[in-house]
DNA sequence: TTGACTAATGACAGCGCTGTCATTTACGAT
DNA sequence: ATCGTAAATGACAGCGCTGTCATTAGTCAA
């Protein structure tokens, strides 16, 4: 959304304008502030600081002005804040994709964190495109938001000399990184990789491949760190490394594991960069009568609920999707909250294997950072 | 959100007060719209008219607006427009659940319509929970937002009510209805159930059970039409109904499955009420060994990406989701914008039934509404 | 009791924009 | 040249809240 663009404004039909009162809301003569102050026998000034910083006002002051809220029903007008303090409750969360099952997660544990709070979460999907993101990242910071929550760490140049100087909090996510931007919390995607790597190697895989699409840089970290990991035991063999641009989905996986067993026709494993794409791969598999696990292996990446109910079940790595939404908005409460003793600025956690029925030795329980 | 809860403000840390100013964001001394008229030599009302409403400036004097805006970078202030105009241009957007496939695939829809709009969207999600729901719309109307979306036609009473005096477009959407609150788009839920149960009486099947969890008012009524389908060849059997409160997943499907031929082992056929419970289903049906379809038929509902794909595809009910997302947000912005034709109030799309692999006669390909 | 603090409160102005209504300009008809 | 109408523009006030700074009340030690 650029300056001119928001041109064409779509506001501005007159949608019933003369209102209706019902249960107070919308009513004409709104309840303000000066209503419950004055209910309360303050100024407008006192309710308003009970109502931000409790501590700062008097007991007994306190008590009046919060039954005055109770009975009149009082509700702020965020706009009016936002104009008088120059700051919104919004908190911007730029997502690649809508589509992504990681990004339920995700948004699931953000907006549970945000419960109870007068947080508000707008989302901007960058469709995995870093130009966009840039242009998201300003466009959401001309609307002074209280934080900024964005995908992993490999923003433009500009778009990451934004973030330093951006006058709220912003937490990096999925990823780690040594030199973040500000707060972060994720896992390593890395680490994550290798230990597929050895997975597949300890059960016994010698010719193992790799099905990626949609190569964002998380994914590519991933696949980076697998490719090490076979490196190490000699085993890394770019003909086996199948991957698209193209969107992942079910249907893809099934696709290039066909054209993996095209390239490579003897490869004994993948690893497939989600589990949308290992259970195409699965079920091609299956059409292709190939014995799960005995004569080819399969790991996924992310364990969605459905990868342990498959037939067999999916050889995964759970991710801390939930966890990471979650521990952003604690990360910005943190920041923005003074009070708040010492919230570390970054968070560590970990992918765990999960060894089921599409690998051969399914009992090691591996942990990744 | 009640009043009450608005109390505990996270927002009032100091975070860098002092600004830094980077590519004109957050500068400040921000660029206002009347850098922009002093810029262009109008006045400011000027200004802010030509941004709104161009037909009602002179052609000069917008052409001046325009490139000011350009050069100055402006960005308009959101918060400043909202508090003078009463109405902000936020859209909530009321869901019962953000983990569910279904909500991906409508929120894209809505997040594609309001591109290169200013509207902006806010999301609550009220866990099925009818009370929740009257509550987040309560708040979202005291937020003066430019239209309202919600799911379903199952409000409470006093939701309803709210809805309908609401002074902002609202729509209905996923189902159909004689007395919609405004606007209203979706499919019909009952139809769409009588639909399946007429392809699993086609297929032949004479025993066909149904598996349904997490039973929100649209589910209940697809399965209302489903069994009302059966009752009119006298195939409804309540015994093969299992349903439960829980949450739906593929697990959950499995489980449900076998409850189902614990109570009615002659069963043979299952109508689920989603396709992740039909996933599930399959999968059990797989480890039981059952012989899919020739002995027993499964059906699903959404068809979900990775319905297509599996082993045998899955039978499934195509639900226009993604359609009801565009659709929900150009009916706002068709009511919000005086000059838009006679948009129509309600628009009814199609389910359509996709036979696949997993129910016997996989050719027919029929309608509901 | 006084003084030196800190805690509690309030007056005021203004955030940036838009609704209202008054005023000016443009333009064609007389 | 004059008038009447519509189009274009502008002055003004105020939306509801909060930052700033001044003022008053409260507390404790001497």
């Amino acid at each position: 959304m650029t300056a001119l663009s928001l041109v064409n404004n779509p506001i501005g039909g007159d949608w019933r304008r003369g209102w209706i009162v019902y249960d107070n809301i919308m009513a004409r003569n709104r309840i303000t502030l000066d209503d419950v102050a004055r209910a309360a026998g303050v100024s407008a000034i006192t309710a308003s600081r009970a109502l931000r910083q409790p501590a700062k006002v008097s007991e007994r002051a306190r008590a009046r002005i919060f039954s005055a809220v109770q009975k009149l029903g009082y509700v702020p007008d965020a706009a009016a804040s936002a104009l008088a303090s120059t700051r919104t409750s919004v908190v911007g969360l730029l997502v690649p994709s809508l589509t992504n099952a990681v990004f339920a997660d995700f948004l699931r544990g953000v907006y549970d964190a945000i419960e109870d709070t007068s947080l508000t979460i707008q989302i901007g999907n960058f469709r995995y495109s870093p130009s966009k993101e840039e242009s998201l990242i300003r466009t959401f910071l001309h609307q002074r938001p209280s934080g900024l929550i964005v995908a992993g760490v490999d923003q433009t140049e500009a778009a990451r000399r934004m973030l330093m100087e951006a006058p709220c909090p912003v937490v990096q996510t999925m990823e780690l990184s040594d030199q973040p931007v500000d707060r972060i919390i994720g896992f390593s995607q890395y680490a994550s990789g290798e230990m597929v790597a050895r997975h597949l190697i300890d059960a016994g895989y010698r010719r193992p491949g790799l099905l990626g699409a949609r190569m964002d840089p998380r994914a590519q970290a991933r696949i980076a760190g697998y490719r090490s990991g076979l490196r190490t035991v000699g085993l890394d063999d770019a003909r086996r490394m199948i991957t698209t641009p193209q969107p992942s989905s079910v249907g893809m996986g099934g696709q290039l594991l066909a054209d993996l067993f095209a390239a490579a026709p003897d490869t004994d494993a993948v690893f497939c960069a989600n589990d949308d794409l290992a259970a195409g791969a699965l079920f091609e598999a299956q059409r292709r009568g190939l014995r799960v696990p005995e004569s080819f292996g399969i790991c996924g990446f992310n364990d969605l609920e459905m990868s342990r109910h498959m037939v067999p079940p999916l050889t995964s790595v759970a991710t801390p999707r939930y966890e990471i939404g979650r521990g952003a908005i604690d990360l910005i409460r943190a920041a923005l909250d003074p009070l708040s003793g010492e919230m570390p600025k970054r968070i560590e956690l970990d992918a765990v294997m999960s060894a089921r029925g599409t690998t051969r030795n399914n009992k090691n329980e591996r942990t990744a950072r």
